[in-house]
DNA sequence: GCCGCCATGTTAGCGCTCGTCACATGAGCT
DNA sequence: AGCTCATGTGACGAGCGCTAACATGGCGGC
């Protein structure tokens, strides 16, 4: 166990010892303050208390950085909706409802990962944790909705990757256009919960799928 | 008729002339080919041929010019979506699955504008045209509801502002996670206007809205 | 217990950008 | 012709990304 900096504050000499985690910790805190974009490396090696060569020692480069918060985003976002899922409890119905909702209140509680998962502009294929996290985090929304899918019956069943990608837009274009407290954009008489919840409520009855998750309302 | 500079190159002198529109027209092609953020000031004024301190004249700051791209974006927006609307011709379904064509074809045809106006992080009041002219693009979209609404028993009419969020949110959705040409993102089994499309149909089959526009399918 | 390796830090520096100055030019009005 | 002011220039300071060469000291091998 190489206890290295668990104690907050151990005073530190040349070597840093957790700088990596510093700089993620940092670049966090930037981009909740400043954007995705705004954020600078330079910045946060500032933050850590380093000279601005250090985090090279770390990451490639900046995006490298931002890569590595979005994969984590996506992790730390696909266990918030695995747990809102909980496995489809009590019915399906639910809790693809509390699915909807999970996803906003990740939009709008951490918006330094939402940020960097979703606005950076990066390739999903920046580096390979990135797009497995991504890949993890989007297979929860797939089997949700195979879980839906499978109380229609079978030959009114629609394609499950298609009801997924089709959720995840609606949840997404919700969070980018009215989801953010950035006060920037257009005000609403109602909150985007409300607004995603309705949204995903008639497009379930589409689908044949009731109030309640139960077929045909 | 001061005829400034209608001509492609009339040998110009000291002063350009026409600075303003040669500096929107060089970011619009230094977004599409590096994004919204890769774009430069500078880079801008050596593309049009100026010295790097000449666009201060024109624009307050980078930000400024952005603004300005994005309002012009907005403004060829709005017209893309009144065209395909095509005042409901020639009935409001078929008319209403044009608008959702159009938006992606937007979005998927000019992605400097499209980059310039949802991923740039620009405050829709950056300034009040860009604001004006966001509205009026939405504005497209509200009335297409109300058409389509207009087709239902009264007592099952959605509020039109809602179905218009939804619509646009979907559309958003689709276009920033799907619809562009980058390669950095999922590979699907469908188009993004398909998904869009099915996407659109079904949400309107849950508001009662048949595949035709007509009510109840 | 000493020594040397090399991961991780430092300083220095290049090339670039944004944005601001004071200054130059010349288009158009009087 | 002469003035004026919008529009262009050049030089500059500050800040950033990134690299290169050098410094430090934690750790394993002897």
């Amino acid at each position: 166990m190489s206890w290295k900096r668990n104690n907050p504050d151990p005073p530190r000499g040349y070597h840093h010892g957790n700088l990596k985690e510093e700089l993620v910790r940092a670049a966090l805190g930037l981009i909740r303050e400043k954007g995705a974009n705004g954020f600078t490396f330079a910045e946060a090696a500032r933050m850590a208390g380093v000279s601005p060569a250090a985090p090279y020692r770390h990451f490639r480069d900046r995006d490298a950085l931002l890569a590595d918060v979005a994969a984590r985003g996506f992790e730390a976002f696909a266990l918030a909706l695995t747990k809102a899922w909980d496995q489809g409890r009590p019915d399906a119905g639910v809790a693809f409802n509390r699915l909807g909702a999970a996803y906003l209140a990740f939009a709008h509680d951490e918006p330094a990962y939402y940020s960097a998962m979703f606005e950076a502009g990066l390739s999903l294929d920046a580096s390979p944790e990135l797009r497995l996290a991504a890949d993890r985090a989007f297979q929860v929304l797939r089997h949700a909705s195979e879980a839906l899918i499978a109380l229609l019956p079978p030959e009114k069943r629609p394609p499950s990757l298609m009801m997924a990608l089709h959720i995840w837009s609606l949840s997404h274009g919700v969070a980018a256009l009215f989801g953010r407290a950035d006060g920037g954009r257009r005000p609403l008489p109602m909150s985007a919960g409300e607004l995603l919840e309705a949204g995903v409520l008639i497009y379930l009855q589409g689908l044949g799928l009731g109030p309640r998750g139960k077929p045909a309302g």
